[in-house]
RNA sequence: GGGUGCGUAGCUCAGCGGGAGAGCAUCGCCUUCACACGGCGGGGGUCACAGGUUCAAUCCCUGUCGCACCCACCA
């Protein structure tokens, strides 16, 4: 006898390990039918199950079990990622905690104590995903630094750089100064900040004007290499190739005509800084200014590059600057600015301030040489790819945020300075020659042929970008670059469910790579799920405490109440609000559920080997069967569109308002006893619950 | 500065050219032998606002306001 409340904890578990140990999950290459395939976003190996995971994983679920049961040989790929900064930090951050840092225990060290951690904490996501009731085939799980997967990064690097579409670069990039590593522009995140806007005079040579320019880092002015006005500009024409005096260095230099000087802001005229900020690199580059930098990788003052230019008078002060942190610069600046006269005023003002999303330090844009990937050719194909349909995105607005990425793509900085991450396959000759290799012997090769006698080889420090390794998943997991039957089979997949987030991250990135690589797309459909919000649709964060943990909402309601939650409320790509109370409500239906099945089992409704339901006679019998079928007919239907919340609620509706409100209520006189009707009610129960269970299985 | 999405019952949302809907919440009744995590019944909306197209507009167009998010050169 069931009991009449449902206890998912006592079922979920069990059925789950039943199911893994079965092969249930598994997907075989040797089966005829069709395959299916879903690549997961791999999840930071080292990270915990929370709600966006909770949200997107559960759809693919959704999609694999249904494919699965419809008979596909259905491939949902899983595995984790090594999640380069966000690993680093968190061991880093341990490390302090002993008393002891990066730096200190060395490079070999710092590795052992990741992959130590990687093997204490490894195991929780995926232990999470199985609590959840994801239906992976976890016999094929990958980690994207696995050897094979690692093969794969370094086939492919040496691929694109013999093609020329990796090149290394001195660039301006924007630079973690509290991590000391470049970092790609996605990883920049801009925030607003109160600050000032310094009015600053800068006398002119040879008059006795002063042109004031505005700045919000006036510590870059050290590194002034212009003051740039508008061609247009009236106020300013007359000074247009004159030359300015910096203040504090001494040093001189010209007053340009540009248009990226805005007569609106400030004072209309700009000082510019090309080491140090993007906009001003370009004018620099424009007007063939020499680029200095003034910051070190810590963004502390450094005046190696300028000293030579300086005026001898104020060489105290400028030692006294000499390694100050940017701030501090910046204080004694202003100060100094203010003592000679030359600080006009000062202005509060708030602005947009570019961060680092990780460590969240201010960037300071650095002139460093990094890898680049030249995005904007491997963009190519891939905006071809969605344009012509061979991808589709649903909802189909997403196309439009694709493209307008893709279409306007800045080169990919691919190189960070960290430790834990595919180390960048390339050692330098004693000349800084570069040679790029898959291993160490084969550098060694090519440098014994290009200098004609064995020479020692240096390898380069770097390691690359996470996303980098991320972008080869669709393929590299199935094998590549081996040439697997997994990989005949299973490229390209099928779907890819993942929050529209990460669409430049990764989905973009795949796009790229897998049309690169395998000269054909990585999926055909992108489903874009939306972020899960608090229930006040809030987003959810740690300071707000408003965080949602999906394990505690799998303990109190069962992991099924809460999948029926995002499933139902995951309308085409629109952010979703979760609490507790919206799955209490979806455990409701769950206990529902539990109790048509225990009823039916109670009157001894079971399924009848005989029955056909074509043979049903009752109209009963005949009008919820034939509900059953619409029923079902709606939700593959809503399955196929990918409209997952349309399927859940046809489930819901016929189950709680057709089977139980009418049928089981109208067929209760009639079901005991060893009539035909009595026998007919009862196999015609079975029978659509089974189809229930079956169409809820997904 | 550019762009996207959203504003429909108290809440969460569906509908997207001709009857304003669902679930939850609420109210009333039901101490019924599957389920009170239940059953039956009821109340509740000028479909953000202003114009326009149409025989007809929540639905199409234009504009306004509000909310959210993305992108963008930190003067």
């Amino acid at each position: 006898m069931l009991d009449k409340n449902f206890d998912p904890a006592a079922f979920e578990g069990r059925l789950y390990e039943t199911w893994e140990r079965e092969g249930a999950f598994a997907a075989d290459p040797s089966r005829g039918s069709v395959p299916f395939t879903i690549m997961i976003p791999p999840p930071n190996v080292t990270g915990s199950l929370h709600v966006g995971h909770a949200l997107t994983m559960t759809l693919q679920d959704v999609l694999i079990r249904f494919r699965r049961m419809q008979g596909r040989d259905a491939l949902w790929q899983p595995g984790t990622d090594h999640a380069g900064i966000a690993t680093q930090l968190m061991v880093e951050r341990e490390l302090l905690r002993e008393g002891t840092s990066r730096p200190a225990i060395g490079r070999e060290a710092f590795l052992d104590r990741v992959w130590k951690w990687k093997a204490e904490q490894g195991g929780t996501i995926t232990r999470q995903l199985r609590r959840l009731g994801a239906s992976p085939d976890w016999s094929r799980e990958r980690f994207t630094m696995d050897e094979g997967l690692s093969r794969a990064v370094r086939t492919i690097f040496v691929r694109l750089f013999n093609d020329g579409l990796i090149y290394r670069a001195k660039r301006l990039v924007n630079w973690d100064p509290e991590f000391r590593s470049a970092l790609s522009d996605l990883e920049v995140e801009m925030r607003e900040v109160k600050g000032n806007l310094w009015y600053l005079r800068y006398p002119v040579e040879g008059t006795d004007r002063t042109i004031t320019v505005a700045t919000t880092r006036p510590e870059t002015m050290l590194g002034d290499t212009a003051v740039a006005v508008h061609p247009e500009d009236e106020r300013y024409r007359d000074l247009i190739g004159k030359t300015v005096i910096q203040p504090i260095t001494g040093r001189r230099f010209p007053i340009v005509a540009d248009e990226h000087s805005d007569p609106e802001k400030g004072t209309g005229a700009v000082k510019i800084t090309p080491a140090h900020d993007f906009n001003d690199f370009a004018v620099g580059q424009r007007h063939n200014l020499a680029s200095p930098s003034v910051l070190d990788r810590s963004a502390c003052v450094t005046l190696g590059e300028i000293r030579g230019e300086c005026q001898p008078e104020n060489s105290a002060f400028l030692d006294s600057l000499e390694g100050l942190d940017r701030l501090a610069a910046r204080a004694e600046i202003v100060a100094y600015m203010e003592r000679i006269g030359a600080l006009e005023r000062i202005e509060p003002h708030t602005h947009t301030v570019p961060h680092a999303d990780r460590s969240g330090a201010v960037i300071e844009p650095l002139l460093t040489e990094q890898w680049f990937c030249n995005a904007a050719e491997l963009a190519r194909p891939a905006i071809a790819a969605v344009e012509d349909g061979r991808i589709e995105f649903v909802p189909k607005s997403w196309e439009n945020t694709y493209f307008a990425w893709m279409r306007n793509i800045e080169p990919w900085c691919i190189s960070r300075q960290l430790w834990w991450g595919h180390r960048i396959p390339a050692w330098y000759g004693p000349d800084r020659t570069i040679f790029v290799a898959e291993t160490e012997d084969d550098a060694k090769r090519e440098a014994e042929e290009h200098y004609g006698h064995p020479v020692d080889l240096v390898r380069d420090e770097d390691v690359l970008d996470t996303w980098f390794s991320s972008a080869l998943w669709p393929f590299s997991t199935l094998g590549w670059p081996d040439n697997t039957p997994e990989l005949a089979r299973y490229y390209p997949g099928d779907v890819l469910v993942t929050g529209f987030d990460i669409i430049f991250f990764w989905v973009a990135r795949m796009v790229m790579m897998g049309l690169y690589v395998m000269g054909d797309v990585p999926f055909r459909t992108v489903m874009m799920n939306g972020l899960v919000r608090d229930e006040r649709g809030q987003k959810m964060s740690k300071t707000k405490g408003n965080v949602v943990d999906p394990l505690a909402l799998i303990e109190s309601y069962g992991a099924d109440a809460l999948r029926y939650t995002v499933t139902a409320q995951s309308g085409a790509g629109r952010n979703i609000k979760l609490g507790p109370a919206m799955v209490e409500s979806s455990r409701s239906f769950v206990t529902k559920l539990w109790n048509a099945a225990r009823f039916c089992e109670i009157n001894g409704c079971r399924p009848e080997p005989g029955f056909r339901p074509a043979d049903a006679k009752l109209p009963l019998s005949r009008w919820i069967l034939d509900a059953a079928n619409r029923c079902a007919a709606e939700a593959t239907e809503a399955l196929d569109a990918y409209r997952l919340s349309d399927y859940a609620l046809a489930c819901y509706r016929f189950t709680w308002g057709d089977f139980c409100d009418w049928f089981l209520e109208l067929a209760k006189p009639g079901l005991a006893g060893e009539t035909n009707e009595a026998r007919e009610l009862r196999a015609v129960a079975a029978e659509v619950l089974g189809t229930i269970l079956r169409l809820l299985h997904p």
